[in-house]
DNA sequence: AATTTGACCGAGG
DNA sequence: TCCTCGGCCAAAT
């Protein structure tokens, strides 16, 4: 089942800059909707990999990952990098900046 | 081998 | 928004 976390690594690389998602949408986009553990569970797993994590949040807008990561500040300041708010851990106007793996899809179905 | 935990989510109160 | 509960599956102990 490693499929799974090949999965999840590829969209993460898909964020565009400057936009974030959640773990719910990811696993939601791969198939497992209620697992979304599994998604953080795979982020665990990503930290030699070259993936932007950073733009990974729960669905609140919360930083909850920023203590895996190198520096617990890191995270927030990779997100303010971007050109995002970042306040309290969470991100400001959460739902302004949130990316949806299906918009991928809806690329390609845009002929239909 | 069994139990607990985890970068979570949604529903109900 | 906060709390609790059930679900989901893999890794750690």
């Amino acid at each position: 089942m490693k499929e799974f976390y090949e999965k999840v690594y590829k969209i993460v690389s898909k964020i565009p800059y400057g936009k974030v998602t959640t773990y719910g949408l990811i696993g939601e986009y791969i198939g497992v909707k209620s697992s979304a553990r599994m998604v953080g569970y795979a982020m665990n797993h990503s930290h030699q990999l070259n993936i932007p994590a950073h733009r990974v949040v729960n669905r609140k807008g919360l930083l909850t990952g920023k203590h895996h990561f190198a520096t617990p500040s890191l995270m927030k300041e990779l997100l303010e990098n971007e050109g995002l708010e970042v306040e309290n851990d969470q991100i400001v106007n959460f739902k302004n900046h949130l990316w949806d793996p299906k918009s991928l899809d809806n690329k390609n179905l845009s002929s239909i």
